[in-house]
DNA sequence: GGCTCCTCTTGATAATTATCAAGCCTGATT
DNA sequence: AATCAGGCTTGATAATTATCAAGAGGAGCC
């Protein structure tokens, strides 16, 4: 790995605490490598044999049974993903490709797990982001059993509205394909809650959604912060 | 806490490989009780005072929003539960109540991270809980997002089945109601489901369910062990 | 027994969501 | 400019799931 990435990786939230020592021996196995838009990077029911750290780009885990397809989740700089399989030593659960071009560190799973009982604070990070990532899953868990399709993508774009600065407009981050897939919805279905939507002061032009009545959007989606916030 | 219960307690995989010292202050601060059936233990948005244990009994974690509500899981002994709200100090993402008569014990949340950060094999643990609760809301969020109502239920049954020896009958371990709820379905649904699964040798008969056609069920289940699989 | 409460089931209907088949639009290519 | 491909939308229809209402059956109780 080029030393110039260093203190770049060195200040993400899990490193950031650790000892230099044992950052740098973690680093000495550590490959840091960027990949093309749309290249597999793992597949379920694979062996963990890396972490995963997405550091420039963006990658998408998905899932498949049955011949369906659906997107688990969207992973951005600074995150993680499979971070659970590499501490069980266990298999993904979920497949994973880049979205964009994405610069990714990969560290190898025994250095990890290694890294864990040698480095306190490494092992305070690791926790904090695995109770994260859980959370996380959680959340989505809830959106999918307690909302219909219209409700999630409500609050879908009231939380892009609120992440992009609650100015009145969004730009959808994704494509809609993939939007309906993390929505757990088909893409049919997404244009028709859109549709649903215009009453409520939503109006799409493309991937630019404009809200002419936010209260209304509010009333409808009944945003829930144990569902919705991402901190929490 | 009655000394009676502390070798029980001891032998918990989170608490087996801890130092005898660090175990029995964390004890000195830990309370063990027993709740009657039905008895709200937390409720979601409430602070993470105390991390909970299972010891005897049976305990539902549920959700709330928009009037509506699901069960999210079941938890027996020995499981924990809220362990991430817990690590992170954050409050509650679900509620619980206890399903049966249960006995509990509750450790003050500031312990258990104080804890963490002085006993190396307790952190280990905890991190492989973690993990596993983890590993386990992505395999429901997959069942939900992946399957239909009738697949899913077939799919558990055939867990269920599995779980009980296999034998071609399968006690439910809940009433039908709960269970239409972790499926993700109403009650009037689920009977459905049953009718629906009839062709494929399901006999229900109470809470007793018989199997004459194992096969026919598992290729319209089409079963995953990346789903259905508890160890993996 | 008779009563009551409760869960579960069934029927009728409505709402939600998916599927299939065009068609539209846009941006890229030639 | 013409062509083409891909993403998105729309319409028609079907499948899935939920809702509302009613009834069947069982367990507990007086």
């Amino acid at each position: 790995m080029r030393t110039a990435d260093l203190p770049q990786i060195r200040s993400l939230r899990l490193f950031e605490s650790m000892s230099e020592s044992n950052f740098e021996a973690l680093m000495q196995a550590a490959y840091l490598q960027t990949f093309p838009a749309q290249l597999d990077l793992i597949s379920e029911g694979d062996p963990a044999d890396f972490l995963y750290v997405v550091v420039e780009g963006c990658v998408e885990l998905y899932a498949r049974s049955n011949g369906r397809e659906s997107t688990m989740g969207m992973i951005r700089p600074i995150g993680t993903f499979i971070l659970a399989a590499v501490l069980r030593d266990a298999v993904y659960l979920m497949s994973a490709r880049t979205f964009q071009k994405s610069k990714i560190l990969l560290i190898p799973s025994e250095n990890v797990r290694d890294t864990f009982e040698k480095d306190e604070a490494f092992a305070r990070a690791i926790v904090l982001e695995l109770a994260g990532c859980y959370r996380g899953v959680v959340k989505e868990h809830k959106d999918m059993k307690l909302r219909t399709s219209v409700e999630r993508l409500a609050n879908r774009l009231l939380r892009y509205h609120r992440d992009q600065g609650g100015n009145g407009t969004v730009e959808l981050p994704y494509d809609k394909r993939t939007i309906s897939s993390m929505l757990g919805m088909t893409p049919e279905n997404l244009s028709r809650a859109f549709n649903t939507l215009k009453p409520y002061g939503v109006e799409v032009d493309g991937s630019t959604i404009r809200f002419s009545d936010i209260e209304a959007l509010e009333r409808l989606a009944k945003p829930n912060p144990l569902i919705d916030e991402r901190s929490m």
